[in-house]
DNA sequence: AAATTGTTTAACTGTATGGTTAAATGTAAA
DNA sequence: TTTACATTTAACCATACAGTTAAACAATTT
């Protein structure tokens, strides 16, 4: 339990880690309450339902996680610029929010038609951008022609993915929790090398 | 509901497609009955409670998704013919099986102890077997040096979770179910062309 | 001091669900 | 036909859990 923050805060803290855990269905609002270092009367007294406090969690969970993947396209520097500050910006978020694209993949698993919730929160992908950018790359002789969904499912696999699933992959490939940490830590900088390898035409 | 097959067999169709939706906690005894075409008594008739019956599907999935994953390793050929091989079955296998690499995933990441099941069914990751292809491909000139962990890494990440994240992807980049279709059908050359491109000396 | 708000305690309600049971019915083989 | 197994029906039990309530206490503000 923590010591600092307000009571608001430790809740969410406490229901961000079990709802990743375990899922909305797996969660206890008991164990939230305990992690969060209250009893379930005061949970129940900050947030209504187990629902709305998983709402709550899932839209702040949007709420960081898409504005981190689209916003590469708008800064400064050529498509290989780009890609090496994405896959070093975001590989590095997800290590440090796990829960984030672990909550919103279980629940979009479950439950697709969640996925309104992103359009009424005003995000759209940046399709029509990606597409120039990718196009000025190889007018400029930067890269050899790909595509560009393709391109970018490749990228964002190889940063998620490996976050994402970790405890199986350690558990499959026997990998302890340092080394992994380490294969992490390298890999920002290993995947754009290994993208921007693939893409030199 | 299926019409063919043993009722042992519908069950576990059912099993599978719905403890793949919802997870271990979110499904529900009455709704695999429902889904297999029978009713809960003869459900519990069969596998005497939902622990033993989960544990049936987690362990045939497994037992279906580590050969798979290792396999490679033991036919013809070098690296190059390896990987794009693999690369074809294993996009091949999980399209087809998307249920597999989900329960594994949600369960080891729920659980992560259960990863001890993976040794007590007798697999091993081929490590070393691994680490000496990528050597004698790169002694051969084929490829560029790489770690052989973040090559392989990137190449389950490619082909796993485009499917395992269909859902969200699909949410997030607005892409409906033909054209996603069709992409996951593209990848299994794609994705190969992509690692061996990026794998030029 | 009084009022407001945050917090605890502890008991309680209602319901969903896993699992059981027993009796009846069907079905196929011995 | 008898035996054994498969399946249904329908009721039932026990438990876990979300959510409620009321009373008391603590802390802060007015």
């Amino acid at each position: 339990m923590e010591k600092d923050l307000t009571t608001e805060g430790r809740i969410l803290t406490a229901a961000r880690s079990i709802f990743q855990q375990k899922g909305l269905a797996g969660a206890r609002m008991q164990e939230i309450a305990d992690e969060a270092g209250i009893n379930k009367a005061l949970l129940h007294y900050y947030f209504r339902s187990k629902d709305k406090l998983f709402e709550r969690i899932l839209e702040e969970a949007i709420g960081k996680f898409l504005p981190e993947l689209f916003g590469v396209w708008e800064g400064e520097g050529n498509i290989l610029e780009k890609i090496e500050r994405f896959v070093h910006r975001y590989i590095s978020f997800v290590a440090e929010n796990p829960y984030v694209p672990s909550l919103i993949l279980h629940e979009l698993t479950i439950n697709p038609e969640k996925a309104g919730m992103i359009r009424k929160m005003g995000f759209k992908p940046p399709k029509d951008k990606m597409m120039m950018e990718v196009m000025l790359g190889v007018q400029a002789g930067l890269i050899r022609p790909v595509h560009p969904m393709d391109l970018i499912l490749n990228i964002i696999s190889m940063c998620v993915f490996p976050v994402l699933a970790r405890n199986m992959i350690q558990g499959v490939m026997l990998i302890d929790d340092l080394t992994y940490q380490e294969m992490i830590e390298t890999r920002k900088k290993s995947v754009a090398d290994f993208v921007i390898q693939s893409l030199r035409p």
